[in-house]
RNA sequence: GACCUAGUAGCCAAGCAGUAAGGCAGCGGUCUGCAAAACCGCUAUACGCGAGUGCAAUUCUCGCCUAGGUCU
């Protein structure tokens, strides 16, 4: 009877019935989910990011303004699990953002390194060319680490050079003053090793891509366009916000600059969203642990429940 | 019926006498604080049909077919 260290995970790309899955199997086995979704935490992005369940944990945490990230994500759940497993019921982490999953059940080394705006702000202005100059000149391991498609993304370079940069700070001023490192109690982060299952659902493609189809359209129905114009009229703007790197809101910006009309919007979306769902099997394809079921199964559902039976006892 | 324009891979599209850019879509991958992000790679012998003139035609000429447009 230890269920007080356990752990569920349902995940899978986009459009495949996660959280209609994580609702069930909570009613079922008394549980409370968590959603792992990096777009959900947002407030008032709604109808884009199917917000299907409110009874969710990690929904509605930020405003769209508020660059949350891994960090962020990790410090909640972690808060979240124990809630929730301190009152004897099944945390279930429901979602597809990959990364903040393994932020969770793997941990993040460098998670105690916070980002550097000022660093970035002045790196964003580099070549690709000169932002390699500067990481194999100051942590030449890690550049030679780095495979071909990372050296040259700004992106993944910049907090490299990040990383290395603080580390140096960090070797500077430990010994002499521990206190003044990092200058924030650094959040305690810490794993806990959780006896973690996994389910992953999917679906070949050709469905896949019919069933993010039917909700794209789903979703318009359902007001997105509103829901939009009224976050604009809030004050959040495309560059401001998480609406200008949203899939179901970014596709819009053409539309309210008069550039691309509805047709067009939703076409692009869809692609977009058939991308997005490929991307994320790339991710889930190689963690290991994940027990596979497709969602195109007659009684996939009961597997699961069966599966999760055996394992939550 | 006459005239005009167009016809290039699943879609869009450049080109032009010496056998053909690119984009989209599709597919694979990377991933340790922006991850619904950012980045990398792969993919099609595709020039409507027929004849002619050229050493050589997708590119010029003629005919035909198809589509769109204009006119009586």
């Amino acid at each position: 009877m230890n269920n007080m260290n356990k752990l569920l995970i349902i995940c899978g790309p986009t459009a495949t019935g996660k959280t209609k899955l994580g609702i069930d199997l909570a009613k079922k086995f008394n549980g409370e989910i968590i959603s792992a979704d990096s777009r959900q935490v947002y407030r008032g992005m709604d109808i884009g990011t199917g917000k299907d369940d409110l009874k969710t944990w990690l929904i509605d945490v930020a405003k769209p303004d508020f660059r949350f990230n891994v960090a962020d994500y990790k410090k909640y759940a972690d808060i979240a699990i124990e809630d929730i497993l301190s009152r004897n019921k099944l945390p279930i982490i429901v979602g597809g953002t990959g990364f903040y999953i393994k932020a969770v059940t793997e941990g993040i080394e460098t998670i105690g390194v916070e980002p550097d705006w000022e660093l970035r702000a002045k790196l964003a202005n580099y070549r690709i060319n000169e932002l390699r100059i500067v990481l194999e000149k100051i942590d030449p391991k890690r550049w030679q680490k780095m495979n071909e498609s990372d050296r040259q993304n700004p992106r993944r370079l910049v907090r490299a050079i990040e990383i290395a940069q603080n580390k140096k700070q960090n070797t500077k001023y430990l010994p002499c003053s521990p206190r003044g490192v990092a200058g924030r109690p650094a959040g305690k982060i810490q794993n806990t090793k959780k006896d973690t299952l996994f389910i992953g659902l999917t679906s070949p493609y050709k469905f896949l891509y019919q069933r993010i189809d039917r909700r794209v359209e789903a979703r318009v129905e359902a007001g997105l366009e509103e829901e939009i114009r009224s976050l604009l009229k809030k004050g959040y703007t495309w560059e401001n916000s998480a609406l200008g790197t949203t899939l179901a809101y970014n596709e819009w910006r053409p539309y309210f600059e008069n550039q691309k009309n509805k047709e067009e919007v939703i076409k692009k979306w869809k692609f977009d969203e058939h991308g997005y769902a490929r991307r994320q099997m790339t991710w889930f394809r190689k963690q290991p642990k994940i027990n596979w079921f497709d969602i195109n199964k007659q009684n996939f559902q009961e597997e699961v429940e069966k599966k999760v039976g055996n394992w939550y006892s």
